[in-house]
DNA sequence: AACTCAGGTTGACATGGATCAAGTGTCAGG
DNA sequence: CCTGACACTTGATCCATGTCAACCTGAGTT
């Protein structure tokens, strides 16, 4: 069937079995036959570029989306000009899984920097878990997390002030690229300090004077979007989520 | 005078072929026989009262539970005593879906007001869904909907000011009970103002203060809980969610 | 009836963060 | 090297909402 690229995007067009985000993403669990078998409805397109739109609000729900490499922010925009940022997404993490209930998406989902961007049929991968109850069983955790995610954001919005949610955020990005094999303490955002603030739910203000003092009170390096964390107890401490207050880790 | 009572003691018991909410519920979209096998899976313990807890942060997930009558709150405990309200859930609600991930719970769930409550073991479940499709469908849309209706949040929290967000409440809970068949417009809410202003970031006194402005201004009838909506449409637009503005209702 | 007590309301005041208004890099294109 | 655009920072001020405190009200209880 498909004739199999051995060019430069091979590295970027791995299979399921080869990718290195396996045990964070879909294959979870699943035996090497089922792999194939998920691996053979995943459609695998060129990289996209900042500001591309894997999809935009209104849109008819197909399919969800595997962030692959780079990054993606989901975001609802509201009437007249103004949005409200939902999440950034690093490789590992699925979008769209809001979308299935009105088989419309809700919100709008950018690439931040250059990405590869694994797209999943929704429909396809419906039967397919239909017959692999590890798979089904996956999907179901995803679902789940995401939701656990969501409360922990509403926790976030309720009942935290500004210093706490920036601490928030910061440990939360550590923590996930650390998941994913990079530093935890040295890192690039990928976003800018106003989707950062609209995120938290902060003025861009607010988030600049934040870095500021916390770069002064030793808790951090910062260099426009480079990060070098100093402290990061005193952040996690900060941020009121201390590791072990919470059964098990669970950020994906 | 008592309206609650629509939906109050001749149906706690029923089976789910028989009961008001299926429509709202899992059994929507299965056939009869479909809709006996998950009944036989379905525990109807006796009636819970106010205070009464379905489960407790911390305590392993087994199974998932649906209002049937009544109402019941989530809410995340924090360290010393303080706690976030999650959500308020009414019949036919499911709640506990953000276990699934960690197989235990990360909050915790207690009844309002006298309520009867089904009990669905997770692992029952999940073997069932596996050989009825479009239970499986069912299942990814209910989770999909708590994931969109989580994000409504967050993006009142996010953005919305403290009018916005009673209103939105009111809005929201409006929609829901004429949903379930009874007033848009008079209805009891068997949550405190302590309850509502924590789940929506606010002080009781701004919520409280908010109550006696919508009435000053005619939009509301208030007596302690019951509420009476004068002017529903003059609330939608301040809770700032017109009714057209997404392309299908959703709100459960 | 009087007492109690929790939930609710109302008023006075304080403040965290928004908003407004200048700057100050930094980078792309000419 | 300039120029303009844009992201970010910093400072000054304002205001929505939190906080604190007093009081009310209704439902039980004695």
């Amino acid at each position: 069937m498909n004739q199999r690229k051995v060019i430069s995007f091979e590295n970027i067009r791995v299979a399921c079995k080869s990718c290195t985000l396996s045990q964070l993403c879909l294959p979870m669990g699943l035996c090497a036959e089922d792999v194939e078998r998920l691996d053979s409805i995943v459609k695998r397109s060129r990289p996209l570029h900042r500001g591309d739109h894997l999809f935009r609000g209104g849109e008819r729900f197909r399919s969800l989306y595997v962030v692959k490499t780079g990054s993606v922010k989901t975001y609802a925009p509201s009437e007249e000009g103004g949005e409200q940022v939902l999440g950034f997404h690093l490789p590992g993490e699925i979008i769209g899984l809001d979308a299935i209930d009105q088989s419309c998406h809700a919100c709008s989902a950018k690439v931040l920097e250059t990405s590869a961007i694994c797209e999943i049929p929704f429909q396809r991968f419906e039967e397919l878990a239909a017959s692999i109850p590890s798979l089904q069983h996956q999907m179901y955790r995803l679902l789940s997390k995401e939701i656990s995610q969501d409360t922990d954001m509403l926790l976030l919005l309720g009942k935290k002030n500004a210093e706490e949610r920036l601490a928030a955020f910061l440990v939360s990005m550590s923590k996930r690229l650390s998941k994913r094999g990079l530093s935890a303490t040295d890192f690039y955002l990928s976003m800018s300090r106003h989707e950062i603030g609209n995120y938290l739910g902060l003025a861009v203000e607010t988030v600049s004077r934040l870095f500021t003092r916390f770069q002064d009170e030793g808790l951090l390096k910062v260099d426009r979007k480079h990060v070098q964390v100093r402290n990061l107890t005193a952040l996690e401490n900060m941020a009121g989520t201390p590791p072990s207050a919470t059964h098990q880790q669970h950020s994906n």
